[in-house]
DNA sequence: ACAAAAGTGTTCTATGTACACCCATGT
DNA sequence: ACATGGGTGTACATAGAACACTTTTGT
């Protein structure tokens, strides 16, 4: 793809010099990026940034940010915006939805394209960006309004979200309930994936699901679906002191 | 969303007044298709439309064009492109990925927005188009070198794609055939979907697996999946005059 | 009679779900 | 002793794949 130039006829080659790249009114593109966790209590976290400056000054959103056009693909906008705002480096990135209306921002047409990250809660450390004025884990909850974010102090509907955020946290959650059940996902949230015991593992699978499951089937499912396949191995060892029957631990290849 | 600027503060609207949308260097945005179709042989088929232009002039590629920046969302852009392409209006088109790469068009940055839609043969009627010199059907073939595509008279190799094309096919085939075992999608591309008989969906699921299927076992999963959930309907009426047993007739309700 | 599709039945295995039960540990 | 998680076994319903077999049409 790089060296199209190179087999190109001399008037291809002078059409692209001439070319006006400007002959379209352009949109802006963003990568923003819907990062989970597990935090202490295992419930399922995400990740919002307090906004600093117009529009949706003081809101919540998600992190993300523009396009350098012509210099990065937008995978790696996504990459790149994540760690400038926490400070994550070399975390898979799975594309989500790429959302498009021209009236999502109030400033212009602006087309974002979102990627999910699953990271463990360990790995985050906030870091304040240019735009961003604070950024914080936000259990997710359901009442009866539907979906909404709490801090232990504060309580964030998902109407107070910025842009159309919430539709796309509820489009993100949807797809990692489905996703949970034959991808290897929930092994990015363990606090130690070289390390755990399948308890651990069960509570994630029920804080993605919000309901509880039965020990025996999980098991006989966790050794079917992974073990088996070798993405999981059998670490030999058994946990210790932790006030209970020690537990067999495994380490996650993938 | 629309009304964002009617709570607005002053300092806020001047903000928006006085924003530069153009602080950024921006990317042009299109939005691509790729429609599936069944042929006269049962076949799976695609629709490429021949360049006319600069760059890869004579080449084939999947419809799609630019983004009308602030007049439409991407999903309207795909419809109206696959309209003044093909001729084909109101057909349900799914997202299916976004590439993003600085040099995937030798011209500028351009992120391409891709779109599925899944089409009965007899709906399409090709209309030239400014940039577009020809569009026809190639049914969808494998051999040693993969993926390629062929007319009858002419035999394309994935290779011969314009810009990234090939990969962005081989994505929404492997997307269509996971789809196929939990989404209707089946139901779109048959000839007739008010008035049709297990064998014909049969020959639909097996061009798109590319393998036979078991009669038995697709009756009975027909009957499960579809019938019982009421997205399809039995006629009560049975097909006349095909040279064999007369079959049971059925309706899609989707 | 024959080809081709229409349609029924059985068997085996894998999976999902429900549930009863015992084991080992620290407090 | 007991709470908490660790771990095993049984039973039932359903889904998928393999396969054998009958029926109805036009040619």
């Amino acid at each position: 793809m790089k060296d199209y130039k190179k087999n190109c006829s001399k008037e291809e080659l002078e059409f692209l010099e001439s070319y006006d790249p400007d002959r379209y009114k352009k949109p802006s593109v963003t990568a923003d990026i819907v990062v989970f966790t597990m935090d202490e209590d295992d419930e399922l976290c995400i990740l919002l940034i307090k906004r600093g400056g117009f529009p949706y000054k003081d809101h919540w959103a998600i992190p993300g940010g523009f396009l350098e056009t012509g210099k990065e693909s937008i995978d790696d906008t996504a990459r790149r915006e994540l760690f400038e705002e926490t400070g994550l480096k070399d975390i898979p990135l799975t594309q989500l939805y790429t959302f498009g209306d021209p009236d999502r921002d109030p400033r212009m047409h602006v087309i974002s394209v979102v990627y999910t990250a699953l990271v463990p809660k360990s790995t985050l450390c906030f870091e304040a960006g240019d735009d961003a004025k604070d950024a914080k884990l936000f259990k997710i909850r359901y009442d009866i309004d539907g979906l909404n974010f709490t801090n232990g102090s504060e309580v964030i509907s998902k109407d107070d979200l910025a842009f159309d955020h919430a539709n796309i946290i509820e489009l993100a959650i949807k797809r990692l309930r489905n996703r949970i059940d034959y991808e290897p996902d929930a092994f990015s949230l363990l606090k130690d994936n070289s390390s755990f015991t399948i308890y651990e593992l069960k509570l994630i699978y029920e804080s993605i699901k919000n309901r509880s499951l039965d020990t025996a089937n999980f098991r006989k499912s966790f050794m079917r679906n992974w073990l088996t396949s070798g993405i999981v191995k059998d670490k030999c060892k058994k946990s210790e002191g932790a006030g209970r029957k020690p537990a067999e631990l495994y380490e996650f290849m993938g």
